[in-house]
DNA sequence: TGTACATCAGTGAACGCGCGTTCACTGATGTAC
DNA sequence: TGTACATCAGTGAACGCGCGTTCACTGATGTAC
């Protein structure tokens, strides 16, 4: 039961047998799950160390301070939310262009977010919780920023006809912002205790208010 | 320039000399300067106490611990908030129930919204950051809460004519949603570094969204 | 294929910091008679 | 109006904590010849 970490190594050899950048992505990682359960502040440098089995300061091997942890942490939970969404969009069959698709489309895109924000708290916070400069708009990894990816189901839906080229400019702020503001409002803000009767209720006027809008 | 802190004290009697609940409402006040500049981690329960002049367990006569404090601190950052809606509002004096005054005021309310947490960002974190149990609608002074005041002039859009009475219900959330949304992405969001040129325009773009969702 | 050497990625020990919080205390204030 | 006493609101000293970060080091790895 002590915790002698890795037991098979034979005491001498345990210095650097790691493969190139594990420490790195092991930092990030541990960051990562840190983040999960306690957002942003719960990124802390020595515990990510810890879990790591590296002593605190080879940290800084990998990354200036605490701060660039941080944001390749941030990077990382942006990429899972980006994931979330694009495997919602994806999970929608419909013909690129037909109506009925595009619009279930975009909803998948809205439900994605929200749902990510309730079931990973965490990382909804570290992902908007960009320590200093942070490009946003370019992603990580093969995934689309969610922005990219609502310009992507609201272009279809041009295409669809079911959105007017003369409203299309610019709507998806309008729309990124409300749904954003009700993830936020009912995460930390202070919708945070209603019912999921509610919540339900809300995501549903919200759709209803973009359908208006888009008509 | 020694930080001697009343100096017409006659030193004998430096003891209690505030008047009665002098030294609470201090440590909020203190609180809420600190929130203004860094948003609610700034409320260091030791730097209130040096700021009120007091010594640093003397908090705990008025308050459990640092979070009843930052409580305190959170409620007085949303009638910062709340007050300063208010203002917006009554800037437009338009009679009640007529549809121009009637928009007038719930552009008002957005506007107010969105121009306080761009002022005071760290207010507007610290109004949005209870740090437990909080209730939401109680005002604590005779400003009505923001989601109040929203309903208030949505309420009287329905008078004016200007939203139907089927529209009418829950249109609030997502209109909240919407300028909340707007307020979080360009303030610590990853819109923070548009120019100012697009703020006003992300802020039109909500308002003619709303504009074509009420009619 | 073998050797010499620069670089890289870790270790070990220590720092100063400021925080929230607890304890036992004491003097001033307000109240009961 | 005066006195006795309980309560209140402050003081002074100290705590443990865990953090980020710096320093000088050393062994392993990869590269040049």
């Amino acid at each position: 039961m002590t915790a002698s970490p890795p037991a098979a190594e034979t005491k001498q050899a345990v210095r650097r047998r790691r493969p190139r950048g594990a420490v790195r992505d092991g930092l990030v990682a541990a960051g990562l799950e840190l983040a999960r359960t306690g957002g942003p502040d719960a990124v802390v440098l020595r515990e990510a160390t810890r879990m790591v089995g590296v002593v605190p300061n080879a940290a800084y091997r990998h990354f200036a301070d605490r701060d660039e942890l941080l944001a390749a942490v941030c990077t990382a939970a942006m990429d899972q939310l980006a994931g979330r969404m694009a495997a919602g969009v994806a999970r929608e069959h419909g013909p690129y262009g037909d109506p009925a698709a595009a619009r279930a489309r975009l909803r998948a895109v809205g439900l994605a977010y929200l749902e990510f924000a309730r079931q990973e708290p965490g990382w909804f916070a570290t992902a908007f919780a960009l320590p200093q400069r942070h490009d946003y708009d370019v992603p990580a990894g093969a995934d689309h920023s969610p922005l990219d990816q609502l310009r992507a189901v609201l272009d279809e839906l041009v295409e669809a006809g079911v959105l007017g080229r003369r409203r299309r400019d610019g709507i998806e702020y309008p729309i990124w912002s409300m749904v954003h503001g009700l993830a936020v409002l009912t995460g930390p803000g202070p919708l945070r205790d209603v019912p999921e009767a509610s919540r339900l209720r809300f995501a549903q006027l919200i759709s209803s208010f973009i359908d208006s809008a888009l008509a």
